[in-house]
RNA sequence: GGCUCGGUAGCUCAGUCGGUAGAGCAGAGGACUGAAAAUCCUUGUGUCGGCGGUUCAAUUCCGUCCCGAGCCA
């Protein structure tokens, strides 16, 4: 029996799926690796939905709070760390990569391009300049230095433009060429995928509850807190759920509109999530209801498989 | 009870000097290589409140009724 592997569980948010990585850990014996952007930091925990001191008790749980307030970890730092956890844990059972950022998951599972993680005074600067000069001429620049990448997005996905700009200005490198030259770089250990893929029906009913859960255990106060703090300017504070509760506590959402604001957000994240996640052919689909039934059988056949 | 203003897409509303209507948001689908819970793309038929009338033609004008808000009694 081989016991280096990797069970990756993926899907939208609130579908359970750290509770699933939870039984099964238990079960096989097994260890959790967060795949979560958010739940990587300290002090986004309500917000999150990160597990708590009980269920890490339980479990050890690899890649959680790897990062304080104020820092920022890519899907590049996501990947290094996670292989060197793997590289460490994984003789000790397997591993339950449990989370809903699908560009980590795909960082960790194919690789990244080869090249340095961005400096940030080139990422000032290409800033300054784009809003200096605006997007359009941010998406010339581009398309002039690299015109096959440049015509492939989009001349308003100001994102991408910026990051195009910061690799060519740095590295000297195309992004084209990167895609081009670009190798998998397969996980080291074998590995399967349990998704969820939740129609908005059966979905909808479980964000609402855990927005409310999440306001009644505290989530203003972690937002305020955090802002206190001075930590405005952390991205991770514009994501869904921290950005609504700013705006509450700027006046800008009233008590009722802010969890509806906040489903509402989760609802669009879900879907992003969803579109991500199905059309990867690999994945085997569980249905919400009593998932460690559905899940517990394939994976004590996957772990008893040799290939 | 009288007067006024409203009733148009799931919501907020625009508009049609009479030729059956369109924005934002929501919803749906999709993309995705270092902030990804980010960033971005595509997608708008609905008894234009009901019923009558005028008209070649009414969501638009007129009458009446229903509903909501406000003012006066």
């Amino acid at each position: 029996m081989s016991r280096e592997s990797v069970i990756f569980i993926v899907g939208p948010t609130a579908t359970g799926k750290s509770d699933l990585a939870l039984a099964l850990a238990k079960k096989f014996g097994g260890l959790i690796l967060n795949c979560d952007s958010l739940q990587c930091y300290e002090r986004l925990n309500i917000g999150t939905a990160k597990p708590g001191p009980l269920e890490r008790s339980e479990v050890p749980h690899l890649l959680f709070d790897v990062r304080s307030v104020g820092q920022t970890l890519t899907a590049g730092d996501f990947r290094k760390l996670a292989l060197k956890e793997l590289s460490v844990q994984i003789h000790k059972g397997p591993i339950f990569a449990v989370g809903g950022s699908g560009f980590y998951i795909q960082a960790l599972e194919k690789g990244m391009f080869d090249i340095s993680k961005p400096n940030p005074e080139v990422e000032a600067r290409v800033k300054s300049e784009y809003d200096e000069k605006g997007i359009s001429w941010a998406h010339r620049e581009l398309c002039r230095l690299d015109p096959v990448y440049g015509e492939k997005i989009n001349p308003n996905d100001s994102y991408r433009i910026q990051r195009g700009l910061v690799i060519l200005y740095e590295s000297g490198r195309k992004v084209s060429e990167l895609q081009n030259e670009f190798k998998v770089e397969p996980l080291p250990y074998r590995s399967m995928k349990l998704g969820f893929l939740p129609t908005r029906e059966e979905l909808l009913p479980r964000v609402q509850r855990r927005v409310q859960q999440m306001l009644q255990a505290g989530l203003i106060e972690e937002v305020r807190k955090l802002l206190d703090e001075d930590a405005g300017g952390w991205p991770p504070l514009l994501s869904v759920g921290y950005k609504e509760c700013r705006q509450f506590l700027a006046g800008e959402l009233t008590e009722t509109q802010l969890p509806e604001k906040i489903v509402e957000k989760t609802m669009q994240l879900a879907k992003r999530q969803k579109s991500w996640f199905k059309r990867d052919l690999n994945t085997q689909w569980l249905g919400l209801d009593d998932p460690m039934r559905q899940a517990e059988p394939i994976v004590d056949k996957f772990l008893k498989g040799t290939n």
